[in-house]
DNA sequence: TGTACATCAGTGAACGCGCGTTCACTGATGTAC
DNA sequence: TGTACATCAGTGAACGCGCGTTCACTGATGTAC
């Protein structure tokens, strides 16, 4: 039965077409709830162009109009994350002043990140080789400014060393062998992780203030 | 044309059939095959049951003679790679007497173990959840192991703490940082692993000596 | 102001693929009598 | 020593599934005249 003229439809989960022009509107709805469905099926291998292009409420040929197969999906909302986890941890730590300070909120604030965004974090920093092809250990998104703190605290004297890129390069794997492991291991730290930032992050702030 | 009685055919890739009672062998040819394709494609989610079979040079239902279903060929298969790795530890730690060069040796070869084999250990701890549904955290292989050392360690007054699941806990997560960060991201630590290895080593050694 | 037309935002159906798994079977081999 | 038979180690063909992707199309919407 066609609807009367000037009726409104209203499908089960059909999703209204975007009006000309406007194309681009699809296409952040489906980088989000890309997005979405990564968090929520915790599974990138449950994230199928089909399943996102149900979620959407479009088909699965719409999906191409923007991306240019799956691999350029995923790569969008990598993209994506990146911006969202440097912002976050950026909010974090601003305002601390003390630079060693700063540096240990930083590390608490990216653990914090990846324990709420596991399967972000999972594709981000624990998938296959292909994700990041494009990127260099330098220009992955927050390293910069890691970077930045550690020579302030090299300045301030708080760490010994004089290879900053050395220092955040062993910082950035601290955290995240505390992330990546609350991450995949369910029973990891049971007793408590916080005691085990804090235990990781106070021994290896003593060990970088000097021998 | 059918061989004349007595005559020995070799398939291109067929192999001989068992005999009476020693079923069991294609149990252990499945498991090895199934270790070396994880090995040499590097990719969990390549190694499938049709792959398997096709290494062993049979069927595909022939491998359901001795598991189950998938799963329980990959968990055999892990269980496998825990002993290996544990013995592979084991064998470059022993004969060191000083408990806290031991310690370090220790860290060396775990990394040195997952660098090596990169898909078995994504695989033992970078997997979904599923692989570890029959582990604590405690019955890891190799972390009684690490506990002892860790124990010796407080013993001799080279670690300060007197918490040595902690302790071990965290030096399990420090190594795990670094293999797991060499084993996914190929532009990691590009300017020397084993100068990034003896810097973290090193400075978490000092934080561990004592306040 | 009216109308033909180009464009844009999608759809519907189908493709070939590899996957895990099941089921009825086969044929060699050892064993009991 | 010979033979019927149970058992064992597999095979061959097929199942249904979801996947990424392609292709020809449709119908609303804005634009040029």
């Amino acid at each position: 039965m066609a609807p009367a003229r000037g009726e409104r439809v209203i499908a089960s989960q059909a999703r209204p077409r975007s009006r000309r022009g406007e194309g681009d509107q699809l296409r952040r709805e489906i980088l989000e709830k890309t997005a979405g469905l990564l968090a929520t099926t915790a599974d990138e291998e449950a994230v199928s162009i089909r399943a996102v292009a149900q979620a959407v409420g479009v088909t699965p040929p719409s999906i191409y109009l923007h991306f240019a197969d799956k691999d350029d999906l995923i790569r969008a909302v990598c993209e994506q994350t990146f911006e969202l986890f440097d912002r976050f941890v950026e909010e974090r730590v601003s305002g601390i002043d003390d630079p060693i300070v700063q540096l240990a909120e930083r590390g608490r604030a990216y653990i914090a990140f990846g324990v709420q965004h596991p399967e972000h974090y999972r594709v981000l920093f624990m998938g296959k080789v292909r994700t990041h092809e494009q990127h260099g250990t330098v220009e992955i998104s927050g390293f910069a400014h890691l970077f930045d703190n550690v020579e302030r605290c090299i300045a301030d004297g708080s760490i010994a060393s004089r290879d900053p890129v050395l220092v955040a390069t062993g910082l950035w794997t601290l955290v995240h062998g505390i992330t990546s492991l609350a991450v995949s291991l369910p029973g990891y730290a049971e007793a408590g992780l916080d005691q085990l930032i804090e235990h990781m992050l106070d021994v290896y702030r003593r060990g970088l203030a000097g021998p």
